[in-house]
DNA sequence: AAAGTAGCCTGGAAGC
DNA sequence: TGCTTCCAGGCTACTT
């Protein structure tokens, strides 16, 4: 499942590919994936140049001027896709979108969870969802960060979970990020000091920008941009090792659900307070 | 206010 | 072997 380190690396990889290329028309395979009339949808990109492509959250967003703006939010599985030349859409391809110069822009999605929209800077602005994100991680201070949780009385798995108090992190780097910075996922922010809520933010800019750096974690079926897979899976430390020993003092990891989610954990080295 | 849960989807794994 | 059940989880909507 695509979080903040997948996007950005998808996203950067498509930038590369397509920005200056024009947009000749659409094929929607899946209407269910255009969240919106996909008669508007279709006649609003076709003819558009792509002048950027970046990331805000977990949204992959591709500029077709100032006044128009191509969302992907991947959810689960989805994938964006450039291709330089013909391609025949596969099982799970919802959406396509063909250039002029030949190559096209494959949205692949198996669960459908994926949504995509293509909307006007106001429209954006406007979106409830998009309005409602929280700041950058990587983008804002980690006294900043911290100031969002202190004296919050909710689990703090689920306070990172939820985008608009963080934007970007998901499952894996909510467990990652808790775990190196020894705090139980079901601590309360209200019982742990401002200084361990900024060490937290410091673990989640270090994972993060590893992830980014090794090209994102494949789990499952993530591939960037270019169909290629990442590497940092290999650098979990408690995410998806159930039943494994905690490296640190080996003892065996715990699991449960915190916040709706699977999480893993170490209950002897992550503190439930200060 | 906050926490829990169903639902959206599919395929791969586990269980029988 | 082949069937059924469970599980993964981002996000919304609804309930407690």
């Amino acid at each position: 499942m695509p979080e903040l380190p997948e996007v950005e690396v998808i996203s950067r990889g498509l930038a590369k590919a397509l920005v200056g290329k024009t947009i000749k028309s659409v094929s929607i395979l899946n209407h269910g994936t255009v969240k919106m009339p996909w008669q508007i949808f279709a006649s609003r990109v076709a003819g558009c140049t792509i002048t950027r492509v970046h990331r805000r959250a977990k949204l992959v967003i591709i500029d077709l001027g100032d006044d128009l703006h191509i969302t992907f939010h991947l959810k689960m599985t989805g994938r964006v896709l450039a291709h330089e030349s013909a391609t025949s859409p596969e099982k799970h391809t919802r959406v396509v979108f063909d250039l002029t110069d030949g190559g096209s822009i494959e949205f692949h999605d198996t669960r459908k969870f994926g949504e995509v929209r293509a909307l006007s800077t106001e429209e954006l602005e406007e979106w409830s969802f998009y309005r409602k994100l929280g700041p950058e991680p990587l983008e804002t201070s980690v006294s900043d960060l911290a100031e969002r949780l202190v004296g919050k009385k909710a689990n703090i798995k689920g306070l990172l979970l939820n985008q608009s108090i963080v934007a970007g992190i998901g499952n894996i780097y909510a467990d990652e990020s808790l775990f190196r910075a020894g705090i139980h996922p079901k601590a309360k922010p209200s019982d742990l000091s401002k200084q361990s809520l900024e060490n937290l933010f410091v673990e989640v800019q270090k994972v993060l920008k590893q992830a980014i750096s090794e090209n994102g974690s494949s789990i499952r079926n993530y591939v960037d941009a270019g169909g290629d897979s990442g590497g940092f899976q290999n650098s979990f430390k408690v995410y998806g090792k159930k039943g494994e020993l905690c490296p640190q003092c080996g003892e065996q990891f715990e699991t449960g659900t915190v916040a709706g989610r699977g999480s893993t954990f170490c209950a002897k080295c992550q503190k439930m307070s200060d």
